[in-house]
DNA sequence: GCGCAAATGTTATGTTATATCATGGAGGAC
DNA sequence: GTCCTCCATGATATAACATAACATTTGCGC
């Protein structure tokens, strides 16, 4: 296990300590996975995981521990992929965006935030009040375009 | 019909002969059924409706009309929803963004572009190249916000 | 008419996600 | 400590979304 990522599990545990949250063993397991191979993994491919580590691995398992990683800020979901990676700024208040690589399937994650556009700032002219944006890019990554 | 959806239509249907492209029943139909609507509709809720005017309802049938009108910018796709809706500014090069409201489902479509912001830009610092960006917002539309 | 390319028809299956009800286990009230 | 409640997990089934693969038809240039 990356160093990195030991790190970021005591941060997860530390958080559900002090959030009353059940930082339980399938949830732990997730996000070490999602951590570990540190790319967009879809449930089914979790659910094999999980099941390599001695897990139960029926389709609810994944999804019911993605569901409280997700609204806990641990993970997110790339819908582009239908697939979910860890979050890379847990504990902060993030606008993520994501830059997905058509061609290694590596996904980034940037900050969203900037003074000089939001998405709030499109849909305040529309009069709509947003609770959550999805920013989504796909394309080359550094890598991928130079070697192209 | 409403005036607005045959004008679409018609801008459709010239912009397939001026391309070589065929706006057939079938794509057609979609096109009709998504701007009626005009609000965002699974590929399945399509596909009864086609059924309704008479044509197959294989699923094979939507999905590729979707993917013409898709491909064509006639449509695009949520991904939160997994469903899609008419473009309201077809032919025209457009960087969309989505504002979905959670209450009553309407969609409404946005122009992204910015010279100022931009998922580029964001992309740029990451040496990302985008190719293609999906800004959707979920949240409260004007009218659900003012219920509220 | 013939041959090609693209669209459609058709069957089957793959992939993603959730509903539902049963069971278990930690922690508080008493 | 025991009972109770809440939440997590176990387990089964099925819903919802999407595509593979191959056959058939259609439109069009020659």
């Amino acid at each position: 296990m990356g160093i990195a990522v030991g790190k970021s599990i005591k941060e997860a545990e530390k958080f559900c300590k002090e959030n009353d949250l059940k930082f339980t063993p399938v949830r732990r397991k997730v996000l070490e996975i999602l951590l570990q191979k540190n790319k967009a993994l879809g449930a089914y491919e979790i659910l094999d995981l999980l099941r390599e580590a001695g897990f139960k691995n029926q389709p609810p398992v994944a999804y019911r521990a993605l569901d409280f990683l997700v609204k806990n800020g641990f993970a997110h979901k790339i819908e582009q992929l239908n697939s979910f990676v860890g979050c890379m700024h847990p504990g902060k208040d993030h606008s993520p965006a994501f830059m997905i690589c058509r061609n290694c399937d590596f996904v980034s994650e940037e900050e969203a935030i900037n003074p000089n556009f939001s998405v709030s700032k499109i849909a305040s002219k529309a009069g709509f009040k947003v609770e959550k944006a999805v920013i989504e890019a796909r394309g080359l990554c550094h890598s991928c375009a130079s070697m192209a």
